[in-house]
DNA sequence: TTGTATGCGTTATCAT
DNA sequence: ATGATAACGCATACAA
């Protein structure tokens, strides 16, 4: 005999499934004596609901959807270890899909998600992304969506990030108050609403302080390697920055990989600051002074805010949330 | 109107709805006109199957199920990208549940994963694992099972770890080319068998070299600050080692932070290397001479013996795989 | 308090 | 070549 379903134990009991269905989940109108029958049988017998037939009775899925770009050592750990906590502890399950930053198979993934009949979803768009109509114009309708991370700020949406133009000031504030002058700037992906933001507060604190803005020490990359290359190339002019600012792990990982090649002490002939939701801050010699943004606390709250939209307990569609981040002074500035 | 079933293709057409149903799968009983036409008018309603009474009906759940210790940096973001890469090209889906390193949660994972009807299953034991009962037992009978990294050897499992006394070998082996003799050796938690073949092999590899076996300068160290303070106090006594071998990345960046803290310099006061299947080596100054373990191939070769026992590939269900590891010289010995 | 009947969307089996 | 029916396991509106 297969599986144990609750039709057999009614045909054990002579009573009907629906009995048993109502027993089995402590319905008020069955009899404490009959309850206590069935649920011993059940016991004995090794019963487990299935819940693939419960799921789809009831068209739900117990299923959350992550969408990310790619697998990351730096920030999606924390981000993954969060959400996959709190969907469990609401009894829900994390299916993790990834976009290798991929528009097309961003949408490949959606579509899974909408075939899929997920309950909820988080997304954190690939790079190439410029639009999230593939997500709002049809899913969104049936599938309550948040957005962190890397996000496109559209009516209708809701979205968590940190609020990168203050992260990125909060880091050139630091540089200006200990008297560094000649600030390099290392962003990534241009298309990002988190590059731009970042890269406006650095130009508007360099205002601020009535810094000079050195376009020559700034560039963009996508990768550690870029990151490292460009950076290393840059190491090699005459004219030298006495501090650099990197908006991400990933950059710093590259901008510190050019600088330890090229044997600079640091701070003293090049102080660095960074951009950080990892542990990479600490593990570097010396460690680096940084601008702490969680990923624990984006997934925490992006995955609250879906289970608050799941719930109705959020009228609009459209939260936009932010998160604070704050200043780690170590010893690289 | 909600969503559109067969069912109602099948009436707008004044047909039934299995005749819709083979001539959406190019069944070759239907006519060639029928078909056209009821392909034409799935594609004008925007028909998407219901995936979740598809898999109900046919009793599979289209997911794979990957239980891990938790979401760290160093090791399961390479796995996952690779197990999620695989298993959507193969169809599937993957859910990710965390055991938070818990035999209780890992137990209770487990029977989310039978109830939830999975595919197949991927397991790194917990910590606390001492025995694989709760996944043999039962699930195993239903569900094809692969276990990786964190394994436990018993008949009728199958896995995939790589050879860890051999990799411990090779770095002692590194060391004691290279000269150095009083070798310290930081290792991981001592439940784990990984932890105690790469024991194994470090005590081989002392004996093979004739070095004396400094049994104080060797400890187990379950997170990063415990490495790091036993290495701190190692390092405040009057004999110190000359070279170090760290199991982990973990590991290793515990102790890197007490060298750095005392002042010590890599590697001429103080050797240095480990076993890594991440990226930390190359993040360090000195970058960290290593044996590369790839948690990407880890991933990827368990996540292909589990579909191939899925599909009756693999006759016997204890396929014990090991993977090869290799050194990578850079510059801390 | 318990039973009956129906349906969720799909497909396999049988009949026509 | 197409239709009719039943079934997967469960939940629920309605009846008794």
């Amino acid at each position: 005999m297969g599986r144990i379903t609750i039709k057999d134990i009614a045909k054990l009991l002579e009573v009907n499934p629906s009995t048993v269905s109502r027993a089995l989940k402590d319905h008020p109108d069955i009899s404490v004596s009959m309850k206590e029958k069935i649920q011993q049988v059940a016991k004995d017998l090794g019963y487990q609901p299935n819940y693939q037939a419960i799921r789809f009775r009831q068209n739900k899925s117990g299923l959350i959807g992550l969408i990310i770009p790619e697998m990351g050592m730096f920030f999606f750990p924390a981000v993954v270890k969060a959400i996959e906590e709190i969907v469990k502890k609401n009894g829900y399950n994390l299916i993790i899909l990834q976009s290798n930053d991929l528009l097309e198979k961003e949408k490949e993934n959606a579509l899974v998600c909408q075939n899929f009949g997920l309950d909820g979803l988080l997304v954190c768009l690939s790079k190439e992304t410029m639009d999230v109509g593939h997500f709002t114009e049809t899913i969104q309708r049936k599938m309550p969506i948040v957005f962190f991370d890397k996000v496109i700020q559209q009516k209708e949406c809701s979205t968590v990030v940190i609020n990168d133009e203050l992260a990125a000031i909060t880091a050139i504030n630091h540089l200006a108050r200990k008297g560094y002058k000649k600030i390099s700037g290392i962003f990534g992906n241009q298309n990002l609403e988190i590059t731009q933001s970042r890269k406006k507060g650095f130009l508007k604190a360099l205002t601020k302080h009535r810094l000079l803005h050195y376009g020559e020490f700034c560039f963009h990359a996508d990768t550690l390697e870029e990151s490292k290359r460009k950076f290393a190339e840059l190491l090699e002019q005459s004219v030298l920055p006495d501090a650099v600012f990197t908006m991400t792990d990933q950059t710093l990982a590259g901008v510190i990989q050019a600088i330890y090649e090229k044997g600079l002490s640091i701070p003293e002939e090049l102080a660095v600051i960074c951009i950080s939701n990892g542990n990479l801050p600490y593990y570097l010699n010396p460690q680096i002074t940084h601008i702490r943004h969680s990923g624990y606390a984006v997934g925490k709250t992006a995955v609250e805010l879906l289970f608050d939209l799941m719930n109705d307990k959020v009228v609009v569609s459209n939260n936009q949330l932010e998160l604070e981040t704050f200043l780690v002074e170590l010893d690289s500035c």
